[in-house]
DNA sequence: CCCTGATTCGC
DNA sequence: GCGAATCAGG
């Protein structure tokens, strides 16, 4: 195995900076990635020096107190087994065409490689995208971070809703 | 409770 | 350099 995607190659730190341009959440953009959590994109986005994309709010003078960080007082003993698994994202050459007016449909950008979660683990927050055969018992669904108020993590919500490209995040604008 | 980014600091 | 833990805020 060559890598799993658990460290920054070229490929992945340009995906990162793309959906982050692109207004994604951090934790999003560890979904779509895979392998990471949504502070490990956070910690790379500031060592990139790119963070504040745009607007800056949070806290404009609340001095942080410095904590005694973290707290050794747990052993912290395990950590977790492992999520799915390594399933290399096929990758083609993708040569990021601009998309204008005219939708790919079915191009996928990225091939984000999910949770892969049973009936059983998905949960209300997990993207409910179809993987494989539903009479088969392998048959297992995306299980990434789906975006609030919809069934779809932002990857296959594209694939979804194709029309009216106002791609952001609607969360209560679900309801009707 | 859900989420957001920001920061610190052990590794 | 990396990212978990922790924080402050919405």
């Amino acid at each position: 195995m060559i890598d799993a995607g658990a460290t920054w190659t070229d490929e992945r730190v340009e995906l990162l900076k793309k959906l982050w341009s692109d207004g994604l959440s951090a934790s999003q953009i560890a979904a779509e990635l895979g392998n990471v959590t949504r502070n490990a994109v956070i910690g790379k986005v500031h060592r990139l020096g790119l963070s504040g994309r745009a607007k800056d709010k949070v806290a404009p003078a609340t001095q942080r107190p410095r904590k005694p960080a973290r707290t050794p007082s747990a052993p912290a003993p395990i950590m977790q087994a492992e999520r799915g698994n390594v399933l290399v994202a096929p990758l083609p050459p993708v040569p990021m065409v601009e998309e204008t007016a005219e939708v790919p449909a079915e191009q996928e950008v990225a091939i984000p490689m999910s949770e892969r979660v049973t009936i059983m683990d998905l949960r209300e927050s997990m993207c409910r995208w179809p993987m494989g055969d539903p009479t088969k018992p392998e048959f297992r669904f995306c299980g990434a971070r789906s975006i609030t108020g919809l069934p779809y993590c932002t990857h296959h919500a594209r694939i979804a809703y194709q029309p009216v490209a106002d791609r952001k995040r609607e969360r209560k604008l679900a309801r009707a």
